[in-house]
RNA sequence: GGCCCGUUCGUCUAGAGGCCUAGGACAUCAGAUUCUCAUUCUGAAGAUCAGGGGUUCGAAUCCCCUACGGGCUACCA
């Protein structure tokens, strides 16, 4: 319901009107550098770049490295190669930094703390003193009576002389936030109002006994900190979202509207993750998928332009444009290789040749080591190639017989074209090759034809053979093609060839 | 277990009470073109809108219940 009313209101706005809202709207990606980047989190952060250009505001890289036992910087990185490859510019980032900086949590840690100290002056927060063993005695009591594993409260309300006891015998103590009655509830961009109840919510942690921050707390205080006007993220946040918003009311900071992605599911429906298959972004990126395939793919999922829009190829500046937190979806999507792969090959046939051979050049040069890329024969050739692969990847075994006569013969395929009766026949083509005037697809289709007809056989009988003497395959571009782009020379040179296999 | 979120062709989705005999795309199948493969083109098949109850003259669309799926329930993020 608020959501129609919500596009309503939003539609009529002027381009002035945005100008207005310019620089106000702040959306962040907050990846934790824990391993790969996975192509959920590539999503969610793609959905956080084109609302944020849409409106003309600020996209942050913020990196969440709080947890010390599982990250390694060796992580980060791949965060920004993940994020560039993908062309997710960030305009605050830790690299870069920015006016809210530093963009680390792990450098912001007495920022935290100065937080958290001021919430248990204020009395909102407090320490608790359980051991790890108490902790898990309390759950298991709790799971043995059935009850839902909740932190009890003991140390709620602890006096100052206990507190100096528990302190005196050498106990750390976390800061756990005290939970106030009531209901929290919200206007989610793309689920409407959700609401809940505090009392399904436990006194959490915000401060470990370490005194570094737990996920939510540190969460919020830069939120605020960095201005934040939309977190856009994923679905999992939803449950930490009314924690959330108490320690905004508690901090007395204002807060943000949230938006849930759905997420992006494995062929079973669940949570897609290495189970299904590749899931790090950069594992498309070596099997040959364009950025351009995967950014129209993935803003795809979750998100449709909407009014019975049937375009599916969108350039990333028709993505800016009609992208909207309106159409998002709340259902999970299944990731399908499938279509991706269809995309990717929309966009491989159609890009600028010279950006192919830029793409392409890595593969090609295991094979041609002295590529020209600039040349027109090159571009012919590639260009012919590219025509029948899904994959960048394959452009080397689908190419490399332009360049080199030291490419894989389908043995296979020779056994069957290359025979002792074809094998004359091409000899007798290789003469007329040779007293040919002209080298182009006419002459070498009449040469082919009038050949067919003197031999009284049908052109297949000298068209298959001639494409597995110079290609050392059975499928490939049309034969009359092929020959004139790779010249005569070439191709009366491995015509003589073929009498000694 | 509790709480929260979700459910339209196999998959991604359109759909905002009558335009729905539910549209498009991927995948599948068939045909056309053809020297192969790929492309391209044409066509087919494929969803009683998870199920049941309401509201309404009329429901895929609004409400309720059920089922199923997922998430959260850490001194992880």
């Amino acid at each position: 319901m608020l959501k129609r009313e919500t596009a309503k209101l939003l539609k009529p706005m002027t381009t002035s009107d945005s100008a207005t809202v310019k620089n106000s709207i702040r959306v962040r990606m907050a990846p934790s550098p824990t391993g790969s980047f996975h192509v959920g989190s590539a999503r969610t952060a793609l959905f956080n770049y084109l609302f944020a250009r849409h409106v003309s505001g600020q996209f942050i890289l913020r990196v969440e490295d709080t947890d010390m036992q599982r990250n390694d910087a060796a992580y980060e990185q791949v965060i920004y190669e993940a994020m560039e490859w993908l062309g997710l510019h960030s305009d605050e980032n830790p690299l870069s930094g920015g006016p809210y900086g530093p963009y680390r949590q792990s450098e912001r840690f007495d920022l935290y703390r100065e937080y958290a100290q001021q919430l248990v002056a204020s009395g909102a927060a407090y320490p608790a003193y359980e051991t790890a063993d108490e902790l898990a005695a309390m759950k298991a009591e709790q799971a043995a009576n059935k009850l839902p594993p909740r932190y009890n409260g003991a140390h709620r309300d602890l006096t100052a002389e206990q507190r100096a006891a528990f302190e005196a015998a050498g106990r750390k103590a976390v800061l756990r936030f005290r939970v106030p009655e009531g209901e929290i509830a919200w206007d989610d961009v793309v689920r409407g109002r959700v609401a809940w109840q505090s009392k399904e919510i436990d006194d959490f942690v915000i401060q470990k006994s370490d005194t570094t921050p737990t996920y939510n707390f540190a969460c919020v205080v830069d939120d605020h900190l960095m201005q934040v006007s939309d977190v856009i993220r994923g679905e999992d946040g939803l449950s930490n979202t009314p924690r959330q918003i108490m320690l905004y009311q508690a901090l007395g900071f204002e807060v943000p509207k949230f938006a849930h992605l759905p997420f992006l599911l494995g062929r079973d429906r669940s949570k897609l993750s290495k189970r299904h298959g590749p899931v790090s972004l950069l594992d498309f990126r070596d099997q040959g998928i364009l950025p351009e395939a995967m950014f129209n793919y993935l803003s795809l999922l979750g998100w449709n332009p909407g009014e019975g829009e049937t375009q599916e190829i969108f350039t990333r500046e028709e993505l800016i444009q009609r992208f909207t937190l309106e159409n998002v979806n709340k259902a999970g999507a299944i990731f399908d290789v499938e279509k991706l792969h269809w995309m990717n090959t929309q966009y491989l046939k159609q890009m600028p040749i010279a950006r192919f051979i830029e793409l392409a050049r890595p593969y090609l040069l295991e094979a041609v080591p002295d590529l020209q890329a600039e040349d027109a024969y090159t571009q012919q050739a590639i260009n012919m190639a590219r025509e029948r692969i899904h994959g960048i990847a394959d452009i080397k075994d689908a190419a490399t017989y332009f360049f080199s006569d030291n490419y894989t013969v389908d043995e296979t395929g020779a056994a069957k074209h290359l025979t002792n009766v074809s094998k004359p026949r091409l000899e007798q083509l290789r003469q007329r090759f040779e007293a040919l005037s002209e080298w182009n697809h006419d002459s070498i289709e009449n040469a082919i034809r009038t050949l067919a007809t003197d031999l009284n056989i049908k052109p297949a009988e000298l068209i298959h053979p001639v494409r597995m003497a110079v290609s050392g395959r059975t499928v490939g571009p049309s034969v009359f093609e092929l020959l004139a782009v790779l010249g005569r020379e070439r191709v009366l040179r491995r015509l003589s060839g073929v009498g000694g296999r």
